[in-house]
DNA sequence: GAAATCAATAACCCGTTGGCTATGGATTGA
DNA sequence: TCAATCCATAGCCAACGGGTTATTGATTTC
């Protein structure tokens, strides 16, 4: 039911909050102030998003005094790269377009 | 806003759904009625769920008679790869288990 | 010590979504 | 032709999710 793609997908579902993930992979660790300034939502909001972040294990936290820094944790998209080669491999050979996506996945 | 990365993970984001799109990739084009029998919910929730499924492009219809087939279109999960080679990407080698991650995608 | 800053939580609101039943249009079969 | 089947749509409802403001606890700064 609530698997570990499930997980993924409904917490990367959101654009505001995969944004704030994408902002982490590009730029690393960053405060919460930091990420609501570009965010376009409120703090609260950024923290929200960052639990669900978190409960994922899509990035870690540290605290340094009175502020939090977040960084992404790249090693949680693991069961979403291995569903889309579970589904790729269920096809086989089956569609031409299989072999696109296979190119796509070998870099 | 509502990119390609938006409507694929939203799409793919709901269990049901997403059972109803690995059950056409495991077992290839079947009809509304098939699905229906191993998806656990009504039919009219079926074919809503197909609709989704369709407007994101991860399946084709097939009309025969009074029957419809639906098949996957493993293509539509391109930018779904992409996205995640675009993650892995900006992380470079800034952590040990970004490795195990490209592993898991070489293969 | 008092004031200010940072982030998390609480309480609430509202739009979206996923489910249902009911219905209808199209096709097949008797 | 009439009944039955298949699927899509409509209409409704309850639950969930993401947003807000208000508040509180910690920490820093003056």
């Amino acid at each position: 039911m609530t698997d570990a793609h499930d997980l993924l997908f409904k917490t990367l579902a959101d654009p505001t909050r995969r944004a704030i993930f994408e902002r982490l992979c590009r730029s690393g660790e960053q405060t919460v102030g930091a990420l609501t300034t570009h965010a376009g939502v409120s703090q609260p909001a950024v923290s929200k998003h960052l639990g669900v972040l978190k409960q994922a294990g899509l990035v870690r936290d540290r605290h340094e005094g009175r502020q939090t820094h977040y960084s992404a944790q790249l090693g949680a998209l693991a069961p979403l790269v291995d569903w889309t080669k579970e589904m790729a491999g269920f096809w086989e050979s089956r569609f031409d377009d299989l072999e696109d996506l296979l190119k796509r996945m070998d870099q």
